[in-house]
DNA sequence: TGTGCCGTGATTTTT
DNA sequence: TCACGGCACA
């Protein structure tokens, strides 16, 4: 093991080495609080404590597996596999997978992603009869969550004035059955939500004290990252699961406690001292990532915030450059000049663009700075936008595969009935549903014993229908013989999806083709990974693993040299040397939705203080006087966070913030020019494509062959060339038609015959200037 | 059963 | 503005 007497400081070595008894790090940005856990993990390993009885807790993937790679670097691989280390929702299903039975779950219980839940209750909503504009799913199952974390079960709503109350006041008093209804159908259904995790795991600890007591002997030391993020549910299950060991080791920082809006409680970590008094608290007070500027700034600016515990970060870093605060006229404006700075701090300091990130609050600013940046040709990744497992194909793919380990799984079936398209129509999935309904059993039991059911379908339609349940049951039968891999393409592939979309020369077809085989390659990586140790990988396994994803989950490779574009959100836990934070106005940072109460201005603040905090060495705060909102242009004031941040760390230009003050004049600016046309040079540049952004987790797909073509400027594309496109492969080129955004092209394939394709979408690469055969 | 038009409504979101 | 969902039609 590393010399830990050499790598920490005063402070972490003490919280490294505290093994007995509670303890709580109090971790401000940027001071080490990952490498603290870590070294503490690896120092308890190395004292002969077994890794399995070590429970070791984040909110993400990401931060889970980095915290395993390094401490199988501190003390080697075969210790560090045994830990339970993981995310909050999969260390807990996976108890759940061993004891849910108990609950009436199957081992194999599909875990429901948002969309899936709020599918069922839409369902619900509609056989209820409910007013959709009155009862709109995504309200009433944020309502539902909101019960749910903070443990109130379906038979205890009711007995919760606030809640019956409000919901009377919202004419809405029919949410209790709703949720009762939904956690009925959850159950029936062998499903769990991402709440249900939690909320099944303290009713399992509640209801079953000798597995408690199971799990409380097993854990000896519980570690929690980022504690200021947990919601009731998951103080419960630390507090029952901690009681008898009392080893529980919390880090984090109140000051960085930005999601009490998903039902987060700040006060968890407030008053750990009071949970547990024998705690001792450490502070990390010293950060090691930014100038003693933009710390100091920070500081300055959290100091308007009333609940906090009282810590003082301070950086022995260089002093550093002021903050610079530019305005821009419009949003437009505000890109470019974003845009143009990168460009020149690129160019003139040799920063790469790796270390640059532009940070807003609200996913639809990212256009704007998506363009801007396309414009100067710079490289950029958007984060969060449509999540590679939210697209609609791969959800499709997934509900096959989770069909066949679970039929019970309602949401999948409806899903996947008639896609591809085989002709069973809504008409026939009403009966089919209405048959579950009034019987109490599954679609799948309703659509494999349709003689026990007046279905009044037509023979063509059963003919359909059972050629359906064959499928499905064919590949179910082979679940232990076939691996993940082998019958997810089978199923793909059996079930004509693949085919579907190699047909079409759609553009949008073919990106659903690639991101298909991007998912299929995932598989065929999880199956392949040294974890697995070569034996057999069942489609169970997989699914378990990929429910709990996100791509946010995604390495960023080093490789990567671009620019990330995302909100302040999810910039929490990364760094970047210079950071611009865009849109700081009234009404947008802070929301306008969040600044009518002291608690969440105090949330928004804190936001405000994540993203000044993610800078090494230099951040840029921007705001526009006039942004495009909703098809109309609104006129915007800087935010108060600007004036909140104390001025002699500001580098205001003027002196003041004025609509007047151009500040960003200074920089050389070619492209844009104020006039009102401007507007119009960039309004008619659309994105050629989102940057995708490859599912990743601890297993990362096989390269794609389609993402590393290198294609031509459509611009470049003429009749008569030879070309290659990645799906098609080589073909001439026939007609082009269209102006330069719309440019569509004929190209005859020699292996897939004549396409249309459109140029923004469609990659292709000359081969040669002339077809001469 | 599949397609196209119109109206509505629109934060942040680790799982 | 833009995206999605509901409804009307073929």
């Amino acid at each position: 093991m590393v010399d830990i007497f050499t790598e920490l400081n005063k402070t972490q070595l003490e919280a490294v080495q505290h093994t007995e008894g509670p303890s709580l790090i109090i971790a401000g940005a940027g001071s080490g609080k990952t490498r603290v856990l870590t070294y503490r993990i690896s120092w308890l390993l190395s004292n002969g404590v077994p890794a399995s009885s070590v429970l070791a807790l984040t909110f993400t993937n990401k931060a889970a597996r980095e915290m395993k790679e390094r401490i199988q670097n501190l003390v080697g691989d075969d210790r560090a596999r045994y830990l339970w280390m993981g995310t909050f929702h999969s260390m807990f299903a996976r108890i759940l997978r061993n004891e849910g039975h108990l609950l009436g779950y199957p081992s194999s219980f599909t875990i429901y992603d948002t969309t899936d839940s709020k599918n069922l209750v839409k369902t619900i909503i509609r056989e209820m009869q409910l007013d959709e504009k009155m009862y709109k799913p995504g309200e009433v199952f944020h309502r539902i969550s909101t019960a749910k974390n903070a443990l109130i079960t379906p038979q205890a709503y009711g007995g919760i004035t606030e809640l019956i109350s409000f919901d009377q006041s919202t004419r809405r008093e029919k949410i209790i059955d709703i949720y009762k209804k939904y956690a009925s159908r959850c159950l029936k259904a062998g499903a769990m939500d991402f709440d249900d995790l939690l909320l099944n795991t303290n009713i399992l600890f509640r209801d079953f004290p000798d597995i408690l007591d199971k799990y409380q002997q097993k854990f000896h030391f519980i570690l929690v990252d980022e504690y200021q993020d947990t919601n009731l549910a998951q103080y419960m299950i630390l507090k029952k699961l901690s009681e008898n060991h009392r080893n529980i080791c919390v880090v984090g920082d109140d000051a960085q406690s930005i999601y009490a809006f998903r039902g987060a409680r700040i006060e968890n970590i407030l008053n750990f001292r009071n949970d547990y008094p024998e705690a001792r608290v450490y502070k990390l007070e010293r950060n090691y990532r930014s100038t003693q500027n933009i710390v100091e700034a920070a500081n300055s600016l959290i100091e308007k915030n009333s609940e906090k515990l009282s810590k003082k970060v301070f950086s022995k870093n260089d002093l550093g450059e002021k903050i610079r605060v530019v305005h821009a006229a419009t949003d437009t404006e505000e890109g470019f000049l974003v845009a143009n700075a990168i460009f020149d701090e690129h160019l003139q300091e040799q920063v790469h663009y790796r270390e640059f990130a532009i940070l807003y609050r609200t996913n639809a600013q990212s256009r704007i700075f998506e363009e801007a940046l396309r414009k100067r040709n710079i490289p950029y990744k958007v984060y969060g936008s449509v999540s590679f497992y939210q697209r609609k194909e791969i959800k499709d793919v997934l509900a096959y595969l989770r069909l066949i380990v679970n039929p019970r799984d309602d949401e999948s079936l409806k899903r996947i009935i008639n896609f591809p398209a085989r002709g069973i129509g809504k008409t026939t999935l009403d009966k089919l549903e209405a048959a579950a309904l009034q019987s109490g059993k599954n679609l799948w039991y309703v659509i494999t014993h349709p003689g026990e059911f007046d279905l009044r379908i037509n023979s063509g339609l059963q003919k359909r229908i059972s050629g359906f349940v064959q499928l499905i049951s064919g590949s179910m039968d082979k679940r232990n013989q076939m691996d993940a891999y082998e019958l997810a393409y089978e199923v793909t592939k059996k079930a004509g999806i693949l085919n579907l979309m190699q047909q079409s020369s759609a553009p949008e077809e073919i990106s659903r083709y690639e991101n298909i085989q991007e998912l299929l390659n995932g598989i065929s990586e999880f199956i392949a990974e040294p974890e697995q140790e070569g034996r057999f990988v069942s489609l169970d396994e997989y699914l378990q693993n990929v429910s709990l994803l996100t791509d946010l989950d995604t390495d960023t490779e080093e490789s990567d040299d671009s620019v990330k574009i995302m909100t302040a959100h999810s910039a929490k836990g990364l760094e970047f040397s210079h950071v611009f934070i865009a849109g700081v106005e009234e009404n947008l940072f802070p929301s306008q939705l969040s600044n009518s109460t002291q608690r969440e201005l105090e949330e928004e603040r804190r936001l405000f203080y994540v993203a000044l905090t993610r800078a090494k060495k230099r951040v840029t705060i921007s705001w526009a006087r006039s942004r495009f909102r909703w098809g109309s242009t609104i006129s915007c004031n800087p935010s108060r966070f600007i004036d909140e941040i104390n001025p002699e760390f500001l580098d205001l230009p003027s002196g003041q913030i004025t609509p007047r003050n151009g500040a960003f004049d200074t920089i050389p600016n070619p492209e844009y020019t104020t006039s009102s046309g401007s507007q119009k040079t960039t309004v008619n540049f659309r994105p050629r494509q989102r940057s995708r952004f490859r599912p990743v987790n601890d297993h990362r797909p096989a390269p794609n062959p389609h993402t590393d073509f290198k294609s031509d400027d459509p611009a470049e594309i003429f009749p008569g060339q030879r070309v290659e496109h990645a799906l098609f492969g080589e073909g001439k080129v026939l007609h082009v038609e269209g102006n330069l955004q719309d440019r569509k092209a004929t190209v005859f394939f020699k292996d897939h015959g004549q396409k249309q394709l459109l140029l923004k979408f469609a990659r292709l690469k000359i081969i040669r200037q002339h077809d001469k055969e």
